[in-house]
Order: structure tokens, then C-alpha cells, then sequence
RNA sequence: GUGUGUGUAGCUCAGCUGGAUAGAGCACUUGGCUACGGACCAAGGUGUCGGGAGUUCGAAUCUUCUCACGCACGCCA
């Protein structure tokens, strides 16, 4: 379906030309007077130049070529130049009719579809989840599903940090805590054992200590660098140890990504690109693009218009071994080779915005991609109330498991609180509510954006919050349910909504409208903030409306049947949102 | 230092390609429970849009200068 202002500036753009302007002033926009009408066109102001005519006698040639039109109520010249629009009833409950036949609600794609690779875990391997992956996972997991419902094709890769020198760390920490692991004996020549000598707990324990050693312990911190080079140079006990590693992690990622309603299609790795590493390499020194400084190979990425000094790319340390922009680059080309993808995009903490400028240079200059678009999504770091990064009290790093149970239990005394619910399901409740309010509180920022996280705020669920937006859905159904008992079908009384409305009800239709608009905006900025702006708009006007009309003890069938049809779409429509969003509505609250 | 981002109500945030009196939520005050679910609704006050200058009929939005803070700046990821 076309997007209700292009209607309406189809009409306008008729009107434009017949008054002998040109069509491009004739943009159509939502209103930003509410109290004056509901639709505007400023353009008799933007135009008044190019003609030297005064705006107003623009805007009133304007309208009287407009003439009778059964989509407009009323259209008023004020002041300035403006043209103010109210809409008619039956213009606005036939788009809704119309929307809610389709199963997009009348979405309609521009352009082909594309194909695209999203990277959006970031996970490391042996190290839980923590705050900063939540930002990362819950983002990647909204336009994946924004771009899926827009029509492309995604696929999705956590792509795991299971490559670098944390690796090496990791070995080197085990050996400490059990050096007699057949892993450590260089003579050992059977098989080794399938079953991990640790568990995800133990892992996670080894890494921190290992990491926090390395900054002290110059001795220790080589140690880890050879063993993160003979790793990747193939050693078999390593790389043994290395798939225990990967496994164990693996299954406790998988857990917790599912938490967050957050899943992958591809759990790729660094390490999945090093097939690649060597004849990349190998064609960045034949072509003359790399060169050795310093020690280590680099790849000169500046540009003489930069505004600002660009490092070169480092793709291979002093010591031989190869780092995070070499496993990208790798990976850019195992992408490519794979999917041959029209976008790849990247979904990181504004603090690597270099690198992967450095890369995405690389990558271009050496050829690796050429029409492909390498694209770096930034996000903001998430703070505390002062401000500052996320700590728990002690000042470490909050895991997301206990992130997540902390609002759990906190929505858990509320649901108690509020209902006559049985223990069970009130825990179900509270984890689905829990999500909605997680995910809504960090996608109703801009995501490139810093923002503070406040649990109490969080939890005390009030306004502009995703509870309240699951409130609204429960609602509805709540009363379709109702409905539905007293035998009725709406669909046989009505052939739609109400084409005679009330203002809350209008109010709600024009919402309703702004729904294709809304989806085309996020999918151009990936900006997941607009559609829970728009859902927060839409559950406002459904709740006003629902407080000046009583449905079900409307008498008039066909009206209230209206009612009904209305309601549907309200619901359709917000659960079609939420899904975008990835949390859903439970059936009570 | 260089580059980059942020600065809007007491707090947390919106504000689309410049448009009419800068908007929400929280907090605060008051009213509405025979609940079609009160996790709701209605009503009320709050601003040098960091500051200066400029472009424009018109600027939170564009240009420029400036202040404050965050972040990045070759072998971590």
C-alpha cells in the first residue's frame, strides 16, 4: 500500500502544477500542530521565493486547484503560508480496512532486496556474557528482524573471539592451575581425552586470573603470546584443548543468548577465517601493499583527504602471530566467497570506529570487496546513573545473567503484587515481561547514543516503557477475548472499522497509518528508536481511546463490531512491532 | 595535541530532509475505581535548546567560532 502522506502529496502535487508551481513543495507532512489539524504542506513557504509571490496567495492557488477531494475535510490556508489539513473519516477508516487485509499491514519494500551478512555478537569464548554485549546482541537481533520483515535476506554470525591472545592466556592460566593435563606433556602422543578437564564455571574463573597476571607478570604474558602463536600455527594438544574450550562455551552461549530471545545463524569465529590468513597475506606483500615496519607487517590505509592521521593496518605482529584486523579481513573473504553479500554490517562499541575504518580500507584497497558494502553500526557505551560505564557495587563487571535475573525477580514482586496469580506463572510472566522492559529501555535510545541504565527505572514500569506497551496488547486481547464469548463475529456485522468516528477513535486510526512510514524510516537509519516511539504513540492513543468508548457495552452491533475490527488491528499491528523489537506479549500480566 | 561525538525541563530522553506556542516519560499536585484489566486515564507548572556570531521570511535543526565532558589515536579485542 502506499504510505498515507504520498497520497496525500500526490494530490497536492496535482494541485501544484495545476497552479502552475513546482511539485516538488508539495510535501505532505504529519502535523506539528495537533490542535490546528491533523496533516500539513509548507511548501507555498519554501516556494514563495522562486515565484516572489507572497507564500499565502501560493498556498491559496494551491487549494483552490486542490478543489473538492473526498480525502479532505477541511483545507485552510493560515497565516504565513501554511496549509493546514484535517482529513475525512471514511479517508482514513478505508486506509485502515485496507491495511489490515494485508499481512504486512500494506508494508511495501522499496528497491530489491538485499543480502546481508550481520555480525552482532562479539562474544569471547571462555568469558560470560557481560553488560557490555548486551547492547551488541539486542540491536543485531532487532534489524535483523527489521531487515527480514522488510524482505532481505540476513544472515546472522556471533562471530566468536576464540582467536587472539586471550586464547594463548586462557592455555597458559590452565597450565598453571593443572599442569599435568596430557595437553602440557610435549611427549604425549595418544588420543586426547572428549571430555573438557573444566567446566564453563572453572573457564570462566581461569580467565580473568590469567588476563589479570599478564599485566604484571612479563614472564607470564609471553608464555601466553607463544602459546597463542602455536595455537594458531596448528599445535595438536592446543588446538585439542582449544575445541574443549570452544565447546563448553558454546553450550553456555547458546543458553544465555536465549535468554535475551537473541539467536544466530552462523556461530563462526576468528578462527573459521584462518584458512584464509596466509594467501591474504601472501597477495598483500606480491601486490606491493604491505610492507614490514617496525616488525610487523602493515598496510598503509590513509587517504590524502583524511582530516586526521590514519594509522596503517597492522595484519601481522612482530612476533609472526596474527591479530583482530587480520582475522576481519580474512573473514571479509570467507563472507564473500560464501554469500557474496550486498552489505556486511558490524555492530560495535563506538570505541573501534579505527579499526574498522582501517579495515574496511584495507579491504577495498586490496580488492578484497568491491561492491560490497562494509558498514560499521556504532553503538553507545551503556552507564550507570553516574554516568559513568556500568559497574555492579563492588565495581566489576555485571553479567548478564545476573542482569537479567535482577529485573526478572524485580517485575516477579510487582506481578505478585498486582494479581492473584499462581507462583509458576507468575515466574513465566515475569520473564517476559522482564525482556520487553530489558530490551525496550535500550532500543528507545538512539543506539549510537550513550544512555543510562537505571534498574529502578526499569522496574517501576511507568510511562514510556515496554511493560506498558505489553499492558496495552494484554488489554486488547482481554476484551477480544470477551467478545469473542458472547458469540459475536465481528466480521459479519462490519464490514470494517466505523467510518463515523469519534476523535479518540480517529486519533487511533491516524496512528495506525503511520505504521509503513515508521518501518521505512528505522530500516533507512537502522533506528529501532522509531518504532518504539510509534508504538509508545499508538498504545497512548488506543488507551485514550479506549477510555472514551465503551466497547463492549455498546448496543449498536455494527458499531461495536467496528469497535471490534479496530481493536484487531491495533493489536495486529503492535504485535507485529514488538516482534520487529524481539520480545513478545504474554496473555495476562 | 589531532580527530571525533555529546551538551534540550529537577532526572531520563524524543524532536523526521529548517517552519507556527520546543515535546514525552519520571518526579510533584489534583481528580476519576460497579476493573470492557487503575501496570490506566484526565487536568496542572517547569526551558538563556551549553555560549557567541552568521545564513534565512523563519534555526534546537544549516555554517563558523568558543566552552565543558566522553571516546579514539601501530603490534589488545
Amino acid at each position: 500500500m502506499k504510505k498515507i502522506l504520498d497520497i496525500m502529496t500526490e494530490q497536492f502535487e496535482n494541485a501544484f502544477t495545476a497552479a502552475g508551481y513546482d511539485r516538488r513543495y508539495a510535501k505532505v507532512s504529519v502535523s506539528n500542530r495537533p490542535d490546528l489539524c491533523e496533516y500539513q504542506c509548507n511548501g507555498a513557504m519554501a516556494a514563495a521565493k522562486e515565484y516572489g509571490k507572497a507564500p499565502f496567495m501560493i498556498a491559496d492557488d494551491v487549494v483552490e486547484k486542490l478543489g473538492e477531494n473526498k480525502a479532505f475535510k477541511c483545507v485552510e490556508v493560515v497565516k504565513p503560508g501554511f496549509i493546514n489539513i484535517i482529513v475525512n473519516d471514511t479517508f482514513i477508516a478505508e486506509y485502515i480496512d485496507g491495511m489490515s487485509k494485508e499481512d504486512k499491514l500494506g508494508y511495501e519494500s522499496m528497491g530489491s532486496p538485499k543480502k546481508i551478512v550481520l555480525d552482532y555478537g562479539g562474544a569471547n569464548v571462555a568469558k560470560p556474557l557481560h553488560i557490555g554485549h548486551l547492547r551488541s546482541a539486542i540491536i543485531g537481533e532487532t534489524l535483523k528482524r527489521l531487515f527480514r520483515f522488510v524482505g532481505d535476506e540476513v544472515v546472522s554470525d556471533v562471530h566468536l573471539g576464540d582467536w587472539g591472545l586471550q586464547m594463548g592466556l586462557i592455555i597458559e592460566g590452565l597450565r598453571l592451575e593443572q599442569p599435568d593435563l596430557v595437553y602440557f606433556d610435549e611427549n604425549f602422543e595418544g588420543e586426547y581425552p572428549k571430555e573438557a578437564p573444566f567446566t564453563i564455571s572453572e573457564l570462566e574463573k581461569i580467565y580473568p586470573a590469567a588476563s589479570a597476571r599478564s599485566k604484571t607478570d612479563v614472564e607470564f604474558k609471553e608464555k601466553a603470546q607463544i602459546s597463542t602463536l602455536k595455537l594458531q600455527e596448528g599445535n595438536p594438544s592446543f588446538r585439542a584443548l582449544w575445541k574443549h574450550i570452544l565447546n563448553v562455551s558454546i553450550e553456555d552461549l547458546e543458553k544465555n543468548y536465549g535468554n535475551l530471545g537473541v539467536d544466530f545463524d552462523l556461530w563462526k569465529g576468528e578462527s573459521d577465517a584462518e584458512p584464509f590468513i596466509p594467501s591474504m597475506i601472501e597477495d598483500f606483500i606480491n601486490r606491493g601493499l604491505a610492507y614490514e615496519s617496525q616488525g610487523a607487517l602493515v598496510v598503509d590505509v590513509a587517504k590524502e583527504d583524511d582530516t586526521k592521521e590514519i594509522p596503517p593496518c597492522i595484519i601481522r605482529k612482530s612476533d609472526g602471530a596474527s591479530l583482530y584486523a587480520t582475522s576481519d579481513l580474512a573473514t571479509i573473504i570467507q563472507r564473500e566467497q560464501d554469500f557474496n553479500p550486498d552489505k556486511i554490517i558490524y555492530l560495535a562499541d563506538k570505541r573501534q570506529e579505527m579499526h574498522f575504518l582501517q579495515v574496511f580500507r584495507a579491504a577495498k584497497k586490496s580488492g578484497i570487496v568491491t561492491d560490497t558494502d562494509l558498514i560499521f553500526h556504532v553503538f553507545g557505551t551503556m552507564n550507570g546513573k553516574d554516568g559513568k560505564p556500568f559497574k555492579t557495587r563492588d565495581g566489576g563487571v555485571m553479567r548478564l545473567e545476573t542482569l537479567v535475573e535482577d529485573i526478572n525477580n524485580a517485575v516477579y514482586k510487582k506481578v505478585m503484587d498486582n494479581r492473584e496469580i499462581g507462583e509458576e506463572d507468575a515466574k513465566a510472566i515475569s520473564k517476559v515481561i522482564g525482556l520487553a522492559a530489558l530490551k525496550y529501555g535500550d532500543l528507545s535510545n538512539q543506539s549510537a547514543k550513550d544512555y543510562i541504565f537505571d534498574i529502578d527505572r526499569f522496574v517501576a514500569f511507568e510511562g514510556n516503557t515496554g511493560p506498558y506497551i505489553l499492558y496495552t496488547i494484554v488489554r486488547i486481547k482481554s476484551i477480544l477475548t470477551k467478545y469473542a464469548q458472547t458469540g459475536k463475529d465481528a466480521s459479519k456485522l462490519s464490514t470494517g472499522v466505523n467510518k463515523v468516528l469519534s476523535a479518540s477513535e480517529k486519533q487511533l486510526m491516524l496512528e495506525l497509518s503511520k505504521f509503513n512510514t515508521t518501518i521505512e524510516g528505522a530500516y533507512e537509519e537502522l533506528a529501532p528508536h522509531r518504532i518504539c516511539a510509534y508504538i509508545y504513540d499508538l498504545s497512548d492513543a488506543f488507551n485514550k481511546f479506549y477510555h472514551e468508548n465503551k466497547i463492549m457495552a455498546e448496543e449498536d452491533e455494527e458499531k461495536q463490531a467496528g469497535y471490534i475490527r479496530l481493536l484487531e488491528t491495533t493489536r495486529k499491528t503492535l504485535e507485529i512491532a514488538i516482534d520487529i523489537l524481539g520480545f513478545e506479549a504474554p496473555e495476562r500480566m
